[in-house]
RNA sequence: ACAGCAGGACGGUCUGUCGCUCGCCUCGUGCGGGAGGAAAGUCCGGGCAACACAGAGCACCAUAUUUCCUAACGGGAAGCUAUUCGUGAGGGUAGAGUCGCGUAACAGAAAAGAACCGCUGCGCAAGCAGUAAGGGUGAAAAGGUGAGGUAAGAGCUCACCGGGCUUUACAGCAAUGUAGAGUGCCGUACGUCUUAUGGGUUGUAAGGUUAUGUACACCGGCGCCAUAGGGUUGCUCGCCCGAUGCCGGGGGGUAAACCGCUAGAGCCUUGUGGUGACACAAGGUCGAGAUAAAUGACAGACGCUCUCUUCGCGAGAGUACAUAACCCGGCUUACAGGCCUGCUGUAUUU
């Protein structure tokens, strides 16, 4: 069965290891997320996220809170699509969740969306075999 | 019944699946706790903590009716005075002093010791002098009405009315009110100015402990005594410290963990005192502690409100504001909907 937990060792609290992430990361956008990640080859720890939504899109705490909720849970339901890959080529990732648009949206898109950025993350951290030995 | 005024209290409930955080234990597929009335704005006042602190003057900031409440307050309660809105229940605003000085747009002759027109006297006239009754302007025009008086007028004088000041009596703890007597004293607002009271700074990322650990900041003692410099609230005076030497302690950075961190001016009930804010007594009770930050996501059902309605056990839409960050007491602002108590107006019935 697949596992929905999450514990905190999953989330990125280290305050260097989100400098790094978003000193030395790769990033893309699934419209209205954006999706920063850096990848750590030969490690087996879990994946470990992030989520921001910038405070100058929403002033009120409630919409923020709002926000990071559902992304978490999003995140949360569907993670084993990164995860399961990831374990198997023995790569660990940090990753930060941005939310770009200045207005609230639903559950069901916010799933959608996450579910697209996980598989194309899947895709992006394929290792490269032809440049590197 | 409808419309409204004041005060108070509330602000969803249940089920399933998958989760988060804290505590406890019998350590597991366990049990229990887990946002608000404003948690918000960060505008006041405290607690707590660290640092600072001989003192004097000026400056700066805040407050300013009375009595009371409170740990304290710039908060609250009950009053007082003036003014203003409402038919009304009620609501809003202002409230230390004022000798001097300044400002009062536009209009208007003039915005404070006023002469444009008018009126009166003198004069042939030009004009000079007197005059605040009347006109016009304005937010505001030199208390109002009447009589006397006068060349014409004017608190110039008198009567009554309105206001101020002084004073006496009574009521009230007091602000103040009521009544009497005296005084012709009679624009208002704001600022400046004056007086009284209060004000050290920084905020839990305070601050403390442990771990890792090194080139130097910092502290203590001794020495040196001369200036640079620094501190003391912004300035002046005054005062204090004082680089480079020796000895000892130990810091920066990483910020990892723990303490601070939730039992408190706490909450609930009852009683007593008080118009009230509130106080006192007795009994009961323990109700979040996260840290890139938990308290949730999804699905369904039920409430509640509104609209449509074929008046049905129907359909549709909506269900606010706002997310603890050391803790209390207030203030201010946001808020779908109810609910309770007292009162007012209108209409109707008996």
């Amino acid at each position: 069965m697949n596992n929905h937990c999450l514990p905190k060792s999953e989330k990125l609290c280290s305050r260097t290891a989100i400098n790094r992430l978003f000193a030395e990361g790769s990033a893309f956008i699934v419209y209205p997320l954006r999706i920063v990640y850096r990848i750590d080859e030969n490690s087996t720890a879990a994946p470990q996220f992030f989520i921001n939504i910038p405070k100058r899109n929403f002033k009120r705490a409630v919409k923020r809170v709002y926000l990071r909720r559902r992304i978490r849970e999003a995140y949360r339901l569907h993670k084993e699509i990164l995860a399961e890959p990831l374990a198997r080529r023995n790569q660990s990732i940090h990753l930060a969740f941005l939310y770009l648009d200045k207005n609230l949206t639903d559950f069901k898109s916010i799933e959608k969306n996450m579910i697209e950025a996980l598989e194309r993350l899947v895709q992006r951290t394929e290792p490269q075999q032809t440049t590197e030995s």
